[in-house]
DNA sequence: AAATTCCACAACCGCCCCAAA
DNA sequence: ATTTGGGGCGGTTGTGGAATT
């Protein structure tokens, strides 16, 4: 019963495209279009697998392609649409045209990724680390003190070589001149190539979680809540979003277990709270993306 | 000049969802 | 109803070239 194989995976050849290989795509392409990619391999003389043909054209051949180094702009979008949908390549390259998830996703793993850590921003939620580990203190009991003292640590250094990018870790205020946070906008520079320009991240508030500020206009929704976690899933269309990406007006808390569950589960509070406003961000952000929907 | 390390990126892997058989 | 493959996707790896020691 079902189909039968595309290909003789174990015999079908693997590794680098050749020259000869790749024109025998892009002719078959040229003259057939794009359609049954299982059928490719046999009809353009391929011994390769049908799945391998589809990414050689998607990710190398298709003549929109750019093959380039990404631009100042590009790579400011890369950048704000990671920090607002995560590693959701295909969504980004779909914003960049003639780039691929694949070029995207290499982009970011070996270029931005660094850019931020050597930033002191964290590459996961684009918040910078001082921030994170004062949170991870209170989540984890850690004595904020610990932090502060790296913090002076790190301060003493100087700062390395020719960069103008201060010290890494620990110093969002510290560094006047590469951050300023006063305003809740980070700003920070890079002086080793003239391709980054002046960026933006966004600082969350750090306001204390409070559970009572989440509401649900379906209380079957509240009740099948059994894990903080699971609202921002099942209940982000009912929520009201209100400014600073926070929610209010919790009325319908029935469910006095979860609540105290949640309320007293400080480990959830920021953690939490990221994840909604990110939310919330994301969607008023790019709308037209987030119609579809996500499976988290 | 040789050895080593770093970097970029093409290609593969494994998972998921859906449709075909 | 079940199995299997196609297509899409994100994560990871292998490798060649560049840079550094």
């Amino acid at each position: 019963m079902g189909r039968p194989p595309c290909c003789d995976k174990a015999n079908v050849k693997r590794g680098p495209w050749t020259a000869e290989e790749d024109a025998k795509i892009l002719a078959y392409v040229a003259s057939h279009g794009i359609g049954n990619w299982t059928l490719v391999p046999q009809k353009a003389g391929l011994n390769r697998c049908g799945k391998s043909c589809r990414l050689r054209w998607t990710n190398y051949l298709r003549p929109d392609l750019k093959h380039d180094n990404f631009t100042p702009e590009e790579e400011e979008c890369i950048l704000e649409l990671h920090k607002t949908i995560g590693s959701r390549w295909s969504l980004i390259a779909k914003r960049l045209p003639g780039r691929t998830d694949n070029d995207v996703k290499n982009y970011w793993n070996t270029k931005l990724k660094k850019k931020l850590t050597k930033m002191g921003i964290d590459p996961i939620t684009h918040k910078p680390f001082s921030q994170l580990f004062n949170e991870y203190g209170k989540i984890s009991g850690f004595p904020k003190q610990l932090f502060e003292d790296e913090n002076n640590l790190q301060n003493d250094e100087k700062p390395s070589s020719s960069h103008s990018i201060k010290p890494h870790f620990f110093n969002e205020t510290a560094s006047s001149d590469s951050f300023s946070s006063s305003t809740g906008v980070m700003h920070f520079a890079c002086a080793t190539s003239n391709l980054c320009e002046p960026s933006r991240v966004q600082m969350s508030p750090s306001s204390p979680f409070v559970y009572d500020e989440y509401s649900f206009d379906d209380m079957d929704q509240m009740q099948e809540c059994e894990y903080m976690g699971m609202l921002s899933l099942n209940g982000i269309d009912s929520v009201p979003v209100q400014e600073e990406g926070l929610i209010h007006n919790f009325s319908g808390g029935n469910n006095k277990e979860t609540r105290e569950l949640c309320a007293s589960s400080s480990a959830a509070d920021s953690f939490v709270e990221a994840i909604l406003a990110h939310d919330n961000e994301m969607r008023l952000q790019f709308p037209d993306i987030l119609d579809e929907n996500y499976h988290y």
